[in-house]
DNA sequence: GAGAGATTTGCATACTTTTACAGAAAATGG
DNA sequence: CCATTTTCTGTAAAAGTATGCAAATCTCTC
């Protein structure tokens, strides 16, 4: 395992000027430099990441906390992220709560602090103050993506206006039997816009003078077609009593709306109209309408906020930066018939 | 910003005896250690990773290298890996093959030799024998999911046994018109088990006296429901010439020929049998009989493994490991009506 | 040709921790 | 009470790299 030293011996040089010549960034002769070079190749030489890093203070790595890895929200915008980073130089340490216990605990004391990145990523992590501030308490830039807290820089949609936007084209389209399904808050590490949507479901329909029914909101524990299915059957299981319309507060959700409403032999779009969010590739399969908030592009923000605050540490940036969303009609919407 | 010599000076010690009083490993005096503790905790002070790192020579941190995240088999089993990892006191940094270009040399030559990881999992990555030199040489354990090279320590289903026992269990049920839907070979990066499913299904077909017809076999280039969902309808299409049984390649496949299947208005099982492979969440939702790879199970072997490895560096251990698949037959199969 | 500036190299130090070694203090045994 | 062992602590040497500083060489310009 050659080191530094093996390389200026057999250059001819020394050691400093062997650091130069890789890192390039430095007076160096051409043709030292390449001397050196490739003395460096033909001995397989790596430059140790750990006495880099105790010298520099940078590590090129950041880490990245998610809530889950498994899910199709988190593991789409983690592909995203690690390639904005990767083709900048960076190495992606992954920080995933739900491996459990006191982990979390460590991470936010530990791991992230001290010299083992550079800057963190959060995504949809519920995050107490405390935690926040042993991080910018050593300097390491954080970015975050949801939450709303102080002294983190945050991207994030709208979420009430997501639901306002999915109830209204419901409402325009003569509905006023409206149900939603969000998803019910379980885990101290997600940060949870679910209420933010009800609430804004909830507003939408008494803007139009609809008193909504508690009945009418469904909260599942996770997003997934079975658990849409199952709350749609529970909903539209009595004729007499049921929505002609379903906001599901993600297409995974919305797929199994659709797939129980089959069952039950109704018609969608005539018989039961059906909204999602997330422009999953799914409601594309399935002619789902939906509210496309662009996970690949949010992830890609994310990485590039932190590539810009990583250059330029001092620079003026927002606190919180509003990710734009997009109502796409598709043909799981229709006019009421009533 | 505290280092460990801030630490000994406020409690009155020597950095050795901090250093032993915090790691726990060595002669200190009940007293010092809960005062050094105590002292420790109030500045804050946590060990700098790369100075430890630097003169151990451990980092405490495991590559995992992947070929996607953002797809189920990979975004289910890293966080398996991840669980376990973490549990043992491991950070995770993941390299993602897919986040592109010279990205993957870059991993091999320089991330994954010097310094950045104690060892390296890599799952269903098409390994070079030089990639795989290039760690053994440099001493880092490895273990491979999927693949079957010189020198890896591997663990993987039996891709031949699977395409059989699909084949067959159709076979038993009466079924000569069986149709399969593969994987196209795309990447680099991925190590496809799809050929060897292929050649398993065809050899069991000609076991039973049929001959394969070239045409019954389909190739898509991804694990989607859509792409199921096309290749059906077209197998399907013609309904003079359709198999009564298709063995799709994944439950995500599966799923898709189920769709297509009611909406050319089959019934499944009666008109058409369906298996699937994963047993993924959706094959129970939909009731698809699979072949159970208990991906959660695999990855948590492939974790264990390697800290058993990293425990004791000179054990012994079997080449290759098989893990068990076995049928779970649900709804989508019934006996051929002739 | 001399001085100024630009380019090229080496020396030596710093980064932060762990640990071998040695020495001191305490405990144990006879 | 001395010898031996065990427990406790400090000193100092690594680990491998980057970089400030100074010195040396080279290139211009007048």
């Amino acid at each position: 395992m050659a080191g530094i030293i093996d390389v200026a011996r057999e250059a001819g040089v020394s050691t400093a000027t062997v650091s130069r010549a890789l890192s390039g960034k430095d007076y160096v002769s051409i043709e030292t430099k390449e001397r050196v070079q490739e003395v460096a190749q033909r001995l397989g030489y790596v430059p140790s990441a750990s006495a880099y890093t105790l010298v520099t203070g940078r590590t090129r790595n950041i880490g990245v906390v998610v809530p889950y890895v498994d899910r199709w929200f988190f593991s789409t915008i983690l592909e995203a992220i690690d390639r904005e980073l990767v083709k900048a130089g960076y190495d992606v340490t992954l920080y995933n709560l739900s491996s459990g216990g006191d982990h979390r605990k460590s991470i936010f004391t530990k791991s992230l602090p001290r010299k083992r990145v550079d800057a963190v990523i959060c995504v949809s992590v519920k995050m107490s103050e405390e935690e926040i501030s042993a991080l910018t308490k050593v300097n390491k830039p954080l970015v975050s993506l949801g939450g709303s807290i102080q002294g983190a820089k945050t991207i994030r949609i709208n979420d009430t206006a997501a639901g306002a936007l999915a109830t209204n084209h419901l409402l325009s389209m003569g509905h006023t039997r409206i149900a939603m399904i969000g998803q019910s808050e379980a885990s101290d590490n997600f940060y949870g816009v679910f209420d933010v949507r009800k609430v804004a479901y909830e507003a939408a329909l008494k803007e139009a003078g609809i008193e909504p029914r508690p009945g009418w909101y469904r909260a599942v524990p996770r997003y997934a077609i079975s658990e849409g299915y199952a709350a749609a059957k529970n909903l539209l299981g009595d004729p007499e009593n049921a929505p002609t319309a379903i906001f599901a507060s993600s297409d995974e959700l919305a797929v199994g709306v659709l797939l129980a409403a089959k069952d039950l032999g109704l018609n969608v779009p005539s018989d039961l109209s059906i909204v999602g969010v997330d422009n999953h590739e799914l409601a594309e399969f399935f002619g789902i309408t939906t509210i496309n908030q662009n996970v690949v592009g949010q992830g890609e923000l994310l990485a590039k906020t932190m590539l810009d605050l990583l250059d330029n540490p001092a620079q003026i940036v927002p606190e919180i930066t509003e990710w734009p969303i997009e109502l796409i009609v598709r043909s799981s919407t229709a006019r009421a018939t009533s």
